[in-house]
DNA sequence: GTCTATATGGGGATAGAC
DNA sequence: GTCTATCCCCATATAGAC
């Protein structure tokens, strides 16, 4: 799933690199152009003539990391779809098939893990989710496909019930990776230093019973 | 639970009004001082001579809504445990404590609805939780407070467990009030326009299944 | 307490030589 | 494709008159 493989070396591909980590360890808005390509070694010039303005290249670095993610998302999907052909998924699986893919993205070497939960922490609270134009309907897709397999597997959930629940997992997930060095400091370190995949394997149970649960509808 | 009350024609009133709103629209290191002072009709100055920086004004916007809030958890939890007196407390009546007095603070017309949900997903996501100093001992108190409660209504929570599933009930609420219009734009319309107290009732419901799940362990 | 004026520094973007 | 130099804008913070 590498990404840049072979072009490590190019001046867009150094700043692409560059500029993901200095978003993600401080922010979109503040990190400067000067920075981004003195840490990559280009030139200032650099950024305006590869990517045409700051903004397309937020764009760039945003799609770099998040396209991957949703695509195996579906693949995954797909692949239970088939396996089940028809019956209703386990929301165990489906759950795995929407979460294990972030673990896979760390596990790629793409991004450091401790970098890739920062990058998801700015981007869902410091841009609201303002996804790039072309990478929407992606999402779009892959939220409805997702709460349609929780809705056939779960009988009594109404398309909304299963929107929201889905919505709810998802919260947790990103709550949980991006803020988790938090709760440490808060509990003073009782909390301990779980792994990201044990993490996510009791978030999938958390989840799960929630997901599962037959109470009022919205 | 009103905070300015009468002050609020004082610069020093003025400018912390009209930051917060400013802060929570746009994010808190991209409104300028200027824009806060021009919004607030009092002159640029006034912020330096009233907080002494621009971090201080923003340690003082954040205290200001976040303690009465935690303080009215605590409040909370402590009428609950008066009433139940030493026996566990259910789950349910926990999660109410943790999660509505966002709701109160909400209704107390401090700050409006929207503008609370936009704060809430800036101060998580922009400020990764760096609390000003001063009230992070608070929230610690509030966070082992409630892990405590939780262990006790589910014996065979251990404290690691405890924690990481507050912490999950927390991630919920917080990326469930920050986020919702995104839901709502990701399936064209279909999850629906529910209201907040509508949402955390459900948001209860979600969690306390996960709570009580009798699950693996950390 | 409040104002104007200014010091000092940094930002994004671009023109034009190489 | 890459560089330098520069344009023009805005930021925070402070000094000092009122």
């Amino acid at each position: 799933m590498k990404i840049l493989t072979e072009e490590r070396h190019t001046t867009r591909a150094r700043i692409l690199v560059s500029a993901e980590a200095l978003f993600a360890e401080r922010g979109f808005e503040v990190v400067s152009l000067r920075e981004i390509t003195g840490a990559a070694g280009v030139n200032v010039a650099a950024v305006n003539y590869h990517f045409g303005s700051k903004e397309k290249l937020i764009d760039a670095v945003v799609t770099r990391h998040l396209v991957p993610v949703n695509e195996e998302r579906l693949s995954q999907l797909d692949k239970l779809e088939k396996q089940f052909s028809g019956a209703p998924i386990p929301v165990e699986e489906i759950l795995k098939a929407f979460l294990s893919p972030v673990l896979q993205h760390i596990a790629s070497g793409e991004m450091s893990e401790d970098l890739f939960k920062k990058f998801m922490g700015r981007l869902i609270g410091e841009r609201g989710y303002s996804l790039p134009v072309g990478t929407c309907s992606l999402f779009a897709v892959m939220a409805g496909r997702f709460a349609a397999a929780f809705q056939r597997a779960v009988p009594q959930l109404d398309e909304k019930s299963a929107l929201w629940r889905m919505h709810f997992s998802f919260g947790v997930m990103a709550h949980t990776l991006t803020n988790g060095e938090t709760l440490r400091q808060l509990s003073d370190g009782r909390s301990g230093n779980p792994s990201t995949e044990t993490l996510l394997g009791n978030i999938i149970d958390f989840c799960r019973a929630g997901i599962e649960f037959e109470g009022r509808e919205l």
